[in-house]
DNA sequence: GGATGTGAATGCATTCACAGCA
DNA sequence: TGCTGTGAATGCATTCACATCC
């Protein structure tokens, strides 16, 4: 099937089935059906074949879908089967977070290069990570072949910034800065907004039961 | 309208519509038009009408919408018209990068309460939170009101931690670690996988260009 | 004229239900 | 029997197009 033609909410999923697979590896699962991986993440079973089928035939009629097999089949579909270098922007308190998070090399993510505008903080060293000025971005990227960047800036400069990326050959930003970012349509943007979580949280939480609406007048 | 009938994408949007409206205010317009407002996060006008309509009757025929009012009418809806206390769990390096993170505060978010399981970081100071042992979660949650909890645990201590703020009276939890949570169906649960996150990117990245497939043989 | 609000029409995603295989 | 893969049916969400109002 071809790759347009698969739902963008399938793509997303493709992600949690991997994450879960790696957890069923670690404790000794070798196989496992859509309805149980579908339970572990409250998915239907109907769901996790239909989103699997759309890149293929990973199962065996009868047995399910061997663990092993499934993960690295998702790896190479979700592109981290490789390791990609990484940049970041913003040495700021969630971008030096970042810098020391484990989880990323995990998952197949080098963060390569760490760069920020204030010259206070150019120079200051993180484990093996260097700041580095603005001034050095657009080389580093085609040295070091990265084509991925986590922007973690703040609001106001986020855009200038982007331009910058786009104009140094990224094609890829993981924006953290609270603002919609305009990028030419072969830029992909993955946006992560900490607050607006929470305030999605607070709605839900505001909600009046589902069922039984509290009586008004 | 009920709010069961509204569809879940159109919430998300709300937070969004919000964000949008406020960088307007904060430049000085006025009133806006869906057209304009959609235009800014990329939806079409159509869908910014619709979506607010779920809601109730915010506009001005021949005008548009008034910036402030539906700012304030949007947070009403969100919940974020008055403050939430929340707590974390996990002062790890994101732990404390949100501990110091502006943005909460300016929606209408005050961390009120940091919590970990590590004797050794038990009594460090950040600014005016002071990181406390997990037996004081229960008491603090009813002394201060606490209702919405971020969680920045490792990944094998995510579920068991979780059952501790939901057996504390939790209500709804900003889920940072790789892990599907299991929770009952009255706890409402959002989740950030930061490496899920740049996973999404690869994908796109890998993908050959739409309408231009490359030759295969 | 210029904008909203909204039924109706369309398009997309999920679920059903079953043929087919181990 | 147990489970996958998949057309067909259903259910959601988005878009259209227009009556309505300032």
């Amino acid at each position: 099937m071809k790759a347009e033609e698969v739902p963008n909410p399938a793509v997303y999923r493709l992600s949690f089935y991997l994450r879960q697979l790696e957890l069923f590896d670690h404790i000794g699962r070798h196989t496992i059906s859509s309805k149980q991986l579908g339970e572990a993440l409250g998915y239907t079973d109907a769901q996790v074949r239909k989103d699997l089928a759309y890149f293929g035939q990973f199962g065996h009629p009868g047995i399910g879908y061997r663990v092993d097999e499934l993960i690295s089949r998702l790896k190479k579909i979700l592109g981290t089967d490789k390791i990609w270098n990484v940049l970041l922007v913003g040495a700021g308190n969630l971008g030096r977070a970042l810098m020391t998070y484990r989880g990323f090399l995990r998952k197949g993510f080098k963060l390569a290069a760490v760069f920020d505008a204030d010259p206070a903080k150019i120079g200051r060293e993180f484990g093996e990570l260097k700041i580095r000025p603005m001034e050095e971005l657009a080389a580093a990227v085609s040295q070091l072949h990265i084509r991925m960047a986590m922007l973690t800036v703040p609001q106001d400069a986020a855009q200038t910034v982007a331009d910058k990326l786009v104009a140094a050959g990224i094609r890829g930003i993981l924006n953290f800065a609270a603002v919609s970012l305009n990028t030419p349509d072969d830029i992909f943007v993955q946006s992560v907004d900490l607050a607006l979580q929470l305030e999605q949280l607070s709605f839900r939480m505001s909600m009046p039961p589902t069922g039984n609406p509290p009586a008004v007048g």
